[in-house]
Order: C-alpha cells, then sequence, then structure tokens
DNA sequence: TTCTCCCGCCATTTT
DNA sequence: AAAATGGCGGGAGAA
C-alpha cells in the first residue's frame, strides 16, 4: 500500500523505526513541549508541524488527553492545555461514574489474577451510554460517543472502579460496551486499546506487564485509584480528599522499583490519602515571578505526579521523606534499572527526569531539614 | 509465528 | 464546497 511506498521512501534517507513514531513517544514530546507555565493554548497544526507528525496522530494523541483533562477543545484546530493537575480529578469523575455504570461488576469477569481465565460470563449490563460525560454535564458531549475518548474512558474505569492486578486488552475489548461477538470489531477494539494503552504508558497512569501465570502481556494500573474499590463504602468517600499516588513513578523504565513504590503508594496511599495532609503540596511561584496557574488553588492535596509533573508543583514535601526512606542511593538505583530503555528517546527521557528528580529531591529533602532546625 | 500498532484512506461532521 | 475530524483495518515491524 501506500504506507509501504513511504515507508520505503523514508529508510532510504533514515532507518526507519517504528517505535520511535508510538503514540507514547508522541504523547510524551507532546507533554514535554506543552506542558509549560506560559501554554494556553496548542494549535494543532502548530503541534503536529514541531513534534514532525502528521495531522491525524494529534487527533489520536489529543483525543486521549482530553479525555483525561489535560486539554479541552476549544475551538476547530486549538486546544486549550489544561495542565495535568487535571486528572486527578476526571479520574475521580471517571470512578464515580464507572462505578454508577457498574463496571466494579464487569471487572470481575476480566481479572488476571485468575488464571486461565477465559471465561467472560459476567459481562452482564455494562452501559454503552457512556457518553454523559461526568456530572458536572457542562461539557459539549456531541462528539463524546466517538469511539477512541469514549473508549479510553471505559478502559480507565476498568481500572479504578476494581482492584484487579492487571488486565488484558483482550479481555478488556471482550468486556467494553461494544460488538463482543464480532471477531472483526473485536481485533480493531485491541487495536485502539493498544494505541490508548501507549499514550496512558507515556504518562505513566499504567505500565506493560507480563503476566506471571500465562505470560501475556497486560497492562497495570499505577497511579490513585480511589478509596473503596467495588468492594468497599462509597459513602464515606464523599467529602474526603482523594488523591493520591498519581503517577508514582516513571514509565517503562523500572519495574522492580515500581513494584517497591508503587506497591506501597497504592496500597498504603488508600489510607494515607484520606488523612489531611496540609501543606503536602508546597506551591511556589514559578520562576518569572508570574503568579500561579489557576488551577493550583484546588489541587488535590496529596498527589505524586510521574514522569510529567504539573508545573506549578514544585515541591512535594512529605513524599520527599517517604522516599527519602524507600530509595536510598539514587545512583544505585538509576544505574541499576536504567537498561529498560530500548529507545533511545526514552533513554533520554529518562535521564532527564532523573537529574530533576534527583535535583528536586535534594532541594527538598535539604528544605525539609532547614524547617525542623527553624 | 504471533503480537503490536503505525499509517493513511475515506466517511462523517463542522465550518 | 472545503476543511476538519476521526473510524477503521491492512499490513509491516518487533518479539
Amino acid at each position: 500500500m501506500s504506507s509501504s511506498v513511504s515507508r520505503e521512501i523514508d529508510s532510504r534517507d533514515s532507518a526507519y523505526c517504528r517505535k520511535e513514531k508510538s503514540l507514547g513517544v508522541l504523547c510524551s514530546n507532546f507533554l514535554r513541549l506543552y506542558n509549560r507555565e506560559d501554554v494556553r493554548t496548542i494549535g494543532l497544526d502548530d503541534a503536529a508541524s514541531k513534534l514532525g507528525v502528521e495531522r491525524r496522530r494529534m487527533y489520536d494523541v489529543v483525543n486521549i488527553l482530553e479525555t483525561v483533562g489535560v486539554v479541552a477543545r476549544k475551538a476547530k484546530n486549538q486546544y486549550t492545555w489544561k495542565g495535568l493537575e487535571e486528572i486527578p480529578w476526571v479520574l475521580e469523575q471517571l470512578k464515580e461514574e464507572g462505578l454508577r455504570e457498574n463496571f466494579n461488576a464487569t471487572i470481575c469477569s476480566i481479572t488476571t489474577r485468575v488464571s486461565n481465565d477465559n471465561e467472560y460470563k459476567g459481562l452482564l449490563g455494562l452501559n454503552t451510554t457512556g457518553d454523559d460525560y461526568s456530572s458536572g454535564s457542562s461539557k459539549n458531549k456531541n462528539k463524546r460517543d466517538k469511539s477512541l475518548a469514549l473508549l479510553t474512558q471505559n478502559f480507565i474505569k476498568l481500572f479504578l472502579c476494581s482492584d484487579v492486578d492487571s488486565i488484558l486488552l483482550e479481555n478488556a475489548a471482550k468486556a467494553l460496551p461494544g460488538d463482543a461477538d464480532d471477531a472483526t470489531a473485536l481485533r480493531t477494539k485491541v487495536r485502539r486499546l493498544y494505541d490508548i494503552a501507549n499514550v496512558l504508558s507515556s504518562m505513566g497512569l499504567i505500565e506493560k506487564i507480563r503476566h506471571p501465570d500465562s505470560g501475556k502481556p497486560a497492562y497495570r494500573w499505577l497511579c490513585w485509584r480511589g478509596k473503596a474499590n467495588n468492594k468497599v463504602d462509597a459513602a464515606s468517600d464523599v467529602n474526603e480528599p482523594k488523591m493520591s499516588g498519581f503517577g508514582t513513578d516513571i514509565t517503562n523504565y523500572c519495574f522492580k522499583r515500581k513494584r517497591e513504590v508503587t506497591e506501597v503508594d497504592c496500597k498504603s496511599s488508600q489510607e494515607r490519602s484520606w488523612q489531611t495532609h496540609d501543606g503536602l503540596i508546597e506551591l511556589e511561584p514559578n520562576s518569572d515571578g508570574e503568579e500561579m496557574k489557576q488551577h493550583t488553588k484546588h489541587l488535590p492535596k496529596a498527589i505524586e505526579f510521574g514522569p510529567f509533573a504539573p508545573i506549578s508543583v514544585s515541591k512535594v514535601e512529605d513524599a520527599a521523606n517517604k522516599r527519602a526512606r524507600q530509595i536510598q542511593d539514587l545512583e544505585n538505583l538509576a544505574s541499576t534499572y536504567r537498561p529498560q530503555y530500548r529507545n533511545q528517546a526514552l533513554c533520554d527521557l529518562f535521564t532527564h527526569y532523573m537529574e530533576a528528580w534527583k535535583s528536586w529531591f535534594v532541594d527538598a529533602v535539604g528544605k525539609q531539614q532547614m524547617q525542623r532546625i527553624c
């Protein structure tokens, strides 16, 4: 087809590398490009040319980012940068919505904790009308029922409304609304789930793992999941601070460390985060002296951000303490787990974040000690 | 081989 | 009518 022709042409100039073209990399680049103080609006064409991709791919990334609240469509060709700090709120909404729609019942049938699970018996009554985008209903939802966005929402709901360890994309495709009997449709849906999973992975919301028993690739949620999950009280949830452990780690590079950190975070955060954490996130004026973005005033109190943190959140003092105990030797860790990246871009990214993290860490711990003394 | 998922055609929607 | 969106699945790279 013409695509292969263009690839041939491409490869004459420079070696074609499929991985470098992935939506995940594109998403990372997108976030690196626009996760800045001075960004308000994003032009699609501008983004496409800066990122060196065709317009069509921007739609893919932007649609997914839109469903987690990072950007919002403003006008034709134009998006508003909302920021990563929106993610926790959107997740919260998605979870509430998912619980209302009985996603927690659905998920039981696709959990991969059960080995050799091929039974999807309980896929009852999944509400296909995921079109009501949040109780706020302030969004224009006319196009909300389109596939990629809706599929993203539903995929996330599967994680948020359950406590499953991991989900196979194939199972997710079967469980999510749509024609589960049509093999072609299912294949297409799995393709889309791959796209979505790549983007969510690049943001550190999920990670790809191998299922210990079946060895099959699956995805694991890394981030805040909310309090009660599917079994406990949803009632006590209401007025408490919700978020913690958001994107606790850097994507794709360190499964072992993730286990160490995120399991602590994901589990104990369930208790920890519901306490009051006044002042956990210390907001700092940015370097320009410009005032903080409007979002920060209502930031949840105990969020830890992943590979991409909101620019307005510069210090997480309490987290520093925990990290101080969990991670004794950064250099060691970095060198131990670095090789997980095969992709040069990711390697660079990883290095970049390690450097950033290191300086932040030193700074945060230093500050903490200063406060003690004073 | 199977798993992944990029790529761009073309239908649909918006301007 | 033209431009903007984005569903969709072929088929090639990766594992």
